[in-house]
DNA sequence: GTGATTGCAAATCTTTTGCACTAAA
DNA sequence: TTTAGTGCAAAAGATTTGCAATCAC
């Protein structure tokens, strides 16, 4: 698994975020990064952290997610509309998002490429180009494609 | 506003969906079809319902777009982690959204080229792919670059 | 200490649901 | 009639907020 960013004690982190390494947050930041590239909501991470012995109030997993956003540590993922997912992954990607299962695989982005045959419109700028490429289950007897070959998607 | 084709063309609409055009949902349907492509909330549309002088209850707003999405006559776009869209446009299309305003405006498909190089996870199949370009307000003196050029995003 | 952080519970906001009432066919 | 559809108010989730208690420095 691709390590989107060198490990760092999680108590750095914080620090060179500007971020008081509490209990909590400390606990958090192992979680999120010390185990790969994570997709996570609110609620699942406030259960791994019961699960962990790291008592956290919900409260602040809302508010370190969000720190952590802001500090560019996390990205929130927008596919789902009743809830958010945090993803630890910051380096240049996009996603495959099963929408019955709810899971999120990240798509390096170098294997995207999305050309865009206009301009933003006047005064605005981009910020940010997100890809959601949607699964389901595939039927019983799915053709399955030569592996690895291109797919042209629109 | 009270031509009697786009009244019977809601109702065509909804008859050949098979749901019962009733006064409400005959109301939104011509809110929603009679302008060309837009982009609304359900909020939006309850406003503009009250507006219209047409009595609907927020619930039954969330009924109707949920069927008209179902019958594919709308589209839910997932931007906002807080709110829902809904697209009147059902051709192959994608978005510019711009984060501060909470506006959308449509991409046509055939101005973006999308090109994945790696096939969906083993038992799965791609059912849409949504490419959505964020925007923010360009800084005061924006650097215009040439009007129709192409643009490598990703 | 003192200022940041946390937890809890209450508050918000969007969306859904239960159910009696109303209207389309 | 018969059955789908509607409105209301309550419920459900996800997320936020206010504020006193607690912790890091």
């Amino acid at each position: 698994m691709t390590s989107s960013r060198p490990f760092k004690h999680a108590v750095d982190l914080l620090t060179q975020s500007g971020l008081r390494p509490t209990r909590q947050r400390v606990g958090l930041a192992r979680l999120l990064f010390e185990a790969g590239d994570r997709h996570v909501t609110a609620e699942q991470l406030h259960a791994e952290a019961m699960a962990d012995n790291l008592k956290v109030s919900l409260a602040t997993i809302y508010n370190t997610l969000h720190q952590l956003t802001a500090a560019g540590l996390l990205r929130e993922v927008v596919v789902d509309p009743s809830r958010s997912y945090f993803d630890t992954n910051n380096t240049l990607h996009h996603h495959f998002f099963h929408e019955g299962l709810g899971w999120l695989v990240d798509v390096p982005g170098s294997k995207v490429v999305v050309e865009a045959l206009l301009q933003p419109p006047p005064g605005t700028r981009v910020t940010r180009v997100d890809v959601i490429i949607r699964l389901a289950d595939a039927p019983e007897g799915e053709p399955e494609v030569g592996a690895g070959g291109n797919r042209r998607l629109e």
